[in-house]
RNA sequence: GGCGCAUUCGUCUAGGGGUUUAGGACACCUCCCUCUCAAGGAGGAGAUCACGGGUUCGAAUCCCGUAUGCGCCA
């Protein structure tokens, strides 16, 4: 067996563009370049897109598009398969000659009623090798009818292929569980089994990482393998993702494209954080690594076997935790195009960036992820707020002292000299007491009024903010609310 | 149907025969801080380590079965 030392390290991210990338391909892609970024080896893409018919518009651009936003920058590629059809043809001739392959001339009836059959009598479903051993002049005369044709690996028919998976170890099958599987279908385009072979060793690909279910394909790429006489890299079988439902990753579970996790206000620090954490762990505590922490301490050993729940509860707070690290500036770079697209269109654009510098500062630790800046921060840029009298008063209150509260808070808050959220303090507190009320409920009240919400960031820090324009405005407002409320 | 892989708190995980009364994190609960919400701090609850057999003085850790889940083969 060869060891990582012997070979460069050079590994690589092969979807295929059948759908946008979502969390199980991008771990797939993160532990792939992880690996290369530790061992200073390379990181190359490749699109496997071989299957015409169930290729999607618009993929193959969300692929890179996904991967740029992680950062998971690659050093090659990306190579296309499907522009590299001619080496396959050459390389499936060269098989051909070596009698490792043959062509089966089966009609899809022919093999869909094997196959009907063989499900009847509970045999797993396997082709028959009817076109493994033909004469010359039965291929001949099949071939001069004009029936289309595929490509078969000639299966061995006894013994069995041992390899050894990095994360799962010696694995065994037997050959005679195996099929004489497909190389190359009759519309002349390869098999994922042929073309990935083929180019994991042009590529000289040392190292294969990809998911879980690829596992039990290994023994027919390893007899691939020795087919063309090549030497086989090391295969790594990475735990797959499930939702919630413990059931694989689809459509199903909402937001399973990358590029939606971006919308919804992930940072791609905590993302890859995140995901670096399903399926691999550093110790038993820490949580919390930067990305070059992750490529200084990523290897292989650590990848667990068994497959993991995305639980979006603590990417959540992951992402919070990275939100908070963030200066008030780059929060503020981040926050930006949020507020710009979600924010009510009454508000006026281009939003001032100071007055959104200081609303940030307030709800940066408050906010999970940068969708939610936006709701949390709205009555900042509001000119009128929307809220039911029954919210000012909290069901503690009566009309009445609610309202001579408002007024003579409004009245010393218009002497104030100076506005800012210590004097707003040293002016709001004495009166509480004046007023007989608890701060609790004179403050509660205050924040409704200039907020609209029961729960918002600090009174005085939120006013300071709001200016003492907007503050005495809706303080007045307030009071009207009230006087039309009867109770 | 055959083959393969997996199985530790609800979830992510630590754990490679004795240091384990199974550790950490998210979520949950309580308390502290406090003008609310967060953040932060302190504590709590939560896993007979899927089950059953072995091996061993001793097993979550090794072996064998069973079950369940997932995957591959069409």
């Amino acid at each position: 067996m060869r060891s990582a030392l012997e070979t460069p390290v050079r590994v690589r991210f092969a979807p295929s563009p059948t759908g946008y990338p979502h969390l199980g391909n991008i771990r797939t892609a993160l532990f792939n370049w992880l690996f290369a970024r530790h061992h200073g080896g390379k990181f190359i893409l490749r699109i496997e897109d071989t299957d015409s018919a169930r290729k999607v518009e618009g993929t193959v651009e969300a692929i890179m598009e996904s991967l740029q936003w992680l950062g998971l920058n690659w050093d090659e590629g990306p190579y296309f398969q499907s522009q590299r059809l001619a080496i396959y043809h050459e390389i499936t001739r060269s098989l051909l000659e070596k009698r490792h392959v043959y062509l089966c001339y089966c009609s899809p009836q022919r093999l869909e009623t094997m196959r009907q059959e063989q499900a009847r009598r509970k045999q797993p479903p396997k082709y028959d090798r009817h076109c493994r051993d033909l004469t010359e002049e039965e291929r001949s005369r099949l071939e001069t009818t004009g029936v289309s044709s595929v490509v078969r690996f000639k299966m061995p028919l006894e013994g069995e292929t041992t390899f050894c998976d990095l994360i799962h170890g010696s694995v065994t099958f037997r050959h005679d569980t195996l099929d004489d599987f497909i190389l190359l279908k009759s519309d002349g385009y390869p098999t994922y089994h042929l073309a990935n072979v083929i180019d994991d060793h042009l590529m000289a690909v040392s190292h294969v990482l990809r998911a879980d279910e690829w596992l039990s394909s290994v023994p027919r790429h390893v007899l691939l393998y020795r087919a063309l006489d090549w030497q086989p890299p090391q295969f790594a079988h990475l735990p797959i993702i499930l939702g919630p439902d413990r059931t694989r990753l689809s459509k199903r579970h909402g937001a399973t494209a990358i590029t939606e996790y971006q919308r919804q206000g992930y940072l791609p620090d905590a993302m890859t954080n995140f995901l670096a954490l399903l399926g691999w762990s550093l110790d038993d505590r820490t949580e919390l690594l930067s990305r070059d922490e992750l490529t200084k301490h990523f290897s292989l050993e650590r990848v667990g076997k068994t497959a993991a729940v995305f639980n979006r509860d603590k990417l959540d707070w992951m992402n919070g935790v990275y939100l908070r690290q963030l200066s008030l500036d780059e929060f503020v770079q981040q926050a930006m195009p949020f507020l710009d697209r979600d924010l009510p269109e009454s508000v006026k654009r281009p939003l001032d960036k100071s007055f959104v510098s200081g609303v940030l500062s307030l709800i940066q630790e408050r906010a999970r992820t940068l969708a939610e800046v936006p709701q949390l921060t709205s009555f900042f840029f509001a000119d009128e707020l929307q809220y039911d009298a029954r919210l000012l008063l909290g069901g503690k209150l009566e009309t009445k002292p609610a309202v001579q509260a408002i007024t003579a808070a409004s009245k010393r808050l218009a002497e104030v000299e100076a506005w800012d959220a210590a004097v707003l303090e040293a002016i709001l507190r004495p009166l509480a007491s004046e007023l007989g009320l608890s701060t609790g409920k004179l403050f509660g009240l205050l924040r409704v009024a200039v907020t609209g919400c029961t729960a918002a960031p600090p009174l005085f820090q939120t006013m300071a903010v709001l200016g003492r324009e907007k503050c005495l405005q809706r303080l007045n407002t307030a009071v009207e609310v009230l006087s039309a409320h009867s109770d």
